[in-house]
RNA sequence: GGUCGGUUGGCAGAAUGGCUUAUGCAGAGGACUGCAAAUCCUUUUAUACUGGUUCGAUUCCGGUACCGACCUCCA
């Protein structure tokens, strides 16, 4: 039974989908301005995980993750980098897909862009303009007026009263064209800085708010309510407390049944900032030497609302445990040859228990992890007893976790050329005669083509690295 | 100023009103081994401090210290 802590009752809730083995759920994309850190790929990392597990589960699953391809920094680095917004974005929309891939982030069901769904954004504004939840003002602009909200702040524990306004000093002054400091725009006049990044409306042109292509989007493709809506902390207020305000003063109906945070890392101690030089891209930690699977391993092992420190010093611990499961796939495909080991089937059902365990307690990886190498030195230490049909079905449990947590390196293609098998034959003579110097040269020369061999109390074993 | 979270060994990181405070990494020692690799075994004064509740508190409640997040850029 899966749990799932809420971050809008601030509780774990055991999780019911709207639809009977059916979850749709929703996750805030980037805004695709430029190559993204560590920091955002651990969301990103939490989602797929979360979409994983759901369909380890077996529901049906629909995945939303918007591309945010209009807003402040899209427009004015497109036009420094003198592009056109689209040319501009598609390209880092590109890199960010593929800074994805390598981390194993299975592709959202949808991904839609925010500049291909205004349509949806118009209509839920008008929505609120003839409800009276918004207003227009002189410049083109429109906002939310969130004193029409009573439960306005209400997940983000925010009592609009109270809020302190400008608490950053960040506000620019002429922003107060407002009713209320507080309001927030869902719609941004034209301004001649935006060059010809507008669409028409009914109220006159212009872009949206940052915080209407997500309610739009998600209506739009997954209804409302729907499951789960995941983001980082940060997004809790404003955008996702605005997301709730503008969705269920449209509709009148619940927005979101479940709210998922994941939390920030930190790097070598420190917050992320250009100036520190610390934010890091995927391209320059693979640089560095380190594997997509260590690196996506860092954000597995630990909670996803737990702080973490991203140390990069870790990275090679990390590796280790990343060969450890792959010395352990490729042992169960190349060295496995005895009569069969009765207690597995046990060692299967507990670990397949404790796996589900961890995981149905809202995602506890932790736990997860450690009933997986609970249940390697358990097969580890009855290795000699194992039959073959004994290894596929470890490799099948094995290969079903990892369905999830997708941190096993890839097994590469495990085939000799019939000069290889020679080699590997005419070396193990040489052992046999106790000639180490002529086995320790075709050791080398076999591992110079990428052919490790080991030696066992059976005879040697081998396998391409 | 308001709201919220955190502090567990060398490091990372779970869990729990008692029974082993998991698990992993790193280090040390050992087994196996021609060497190597893999694997296995053993191992290091870990629950911030403090008061309370309790037969018993790392866990529940209070206080203190420190760290951090949010309060209209943000994953």
């Amino acid at each position: 039974m899966l749990t799932i802590y809420n971050t809008a009752n601030h509780r774990k809730e055991v999780f019911k989908p709207v639809h009977e083995g059916e979850v749709r759920f929703y996750g805030c994309g980037p805004t695709i301005y430029n190559y993204a850190h560590i920091g955002n790929m651990r969301a990103f990392v939490f989602y797929d995980l979360l979409n994983r597990y759901l369909r380890y589960k077996g529901y049906k699953v629909t995945f939303c993750m918007n591309l945010t391809d209009i807003d402040d920094k899209t427009i004015r680095d497109s036009q420094k980098a003198g592009k056109k917004l689209r040319e501009f974005t598609d390209f880092y929309g590109e890199e960010f897909m593929k800074d994805c891939a390598t981390l194993h982030i299975q592709k959202p069901d949808i991904v839609p862009r925010a500049t291909e769904e205004i349509p949806a954004m118009i209509t839920l504004i008008q929505n609120l303009l003839d409800k009276g939840f918004a207003y227009k003002t002189e410049k083109g602009d429109v906002y939310f007026k969130i004193d029409q909200d009573p439960n306005y702040g209400q997940m983000a524990g925010i009592d609009a009263k109270n809020l302190r306004v400008n608490a950053d000093g960040r506000l620019a002054q002429d922003e107060y064209e407002k009713e209320n400091a507080q309001d927030f725009a869902l719609w941004k006049g034209w301004v001649k800085e935006d060059g010809d990044n507008y669409w028409e409306t009914p109220w006159g042109k212009g872009r949206p708010g940052w915080h209407i292509e997500c309610s739009a989007m998600s209506k739009k493709y997954l209804g409302q309510p729907f499951d789960i809506h995941t983001g980082g902390v940060d997004l809790i207020f404003p955008h996702h407390t605005n997301e709730i305000a503008q969705s269920e003063c449209a509709y009148g109906t619940k927005f979101v049944n479940y709210w998922m945070h994941n939390e920030h890392i930190t790097v070598n101690g420190q917050k992320m900032s250009k100036s520190l030089g610390n934010c890091f891209t995927v391209n320059d930690l693979l640089k560095k030497g380190y594997s997509a699977e260590a690196i996506r391993y860092e954000f597995i092992k630990a909670h996803y609302r737990q702080k973490m420190d991203f140390q990069e010093s870790a990275l090679a611990g990390n590796q280790s445990v990343v060969d450890k499961f792959g010395n352990f796939m490729i042992r169960l495909k190349n060295e496995v040859n005895g009569e069969g080991w009765n207690d597995l089937p046990e060692a299967l059902d507990v670990v397949q228990a404790g796996f589900e365990k961890g995981m149905d307690d809202d995602l506890n990886t932790s736990v997860a992890l450690s009933e997986l190498f609970d249940f390697m030195t358990k097969v580890n230490k009855n290795f000699d007893k194992l039959s073959l049909e004994n290894a596929k079905n470890i490799q099948k449990v094995m290969e079903k976790f990892d369905s999830v947590l997708a941190i096993f390196p890839s097994l590469k293609q495990q085939s000799l050329t019939p000069e290889q098998e020679r080699l590997i034959k005419t070396r193990q003579a040489a052992r046999l005669a106790k000639d180490w110097g002529t086995a320790d040269a075709l050791k080398k020369e076999l591992l110079d083509q990428g052919i490790e061999v080991k030696d066992t109390p059976t005879g040697p074993v081998w396998r391409i690295i």
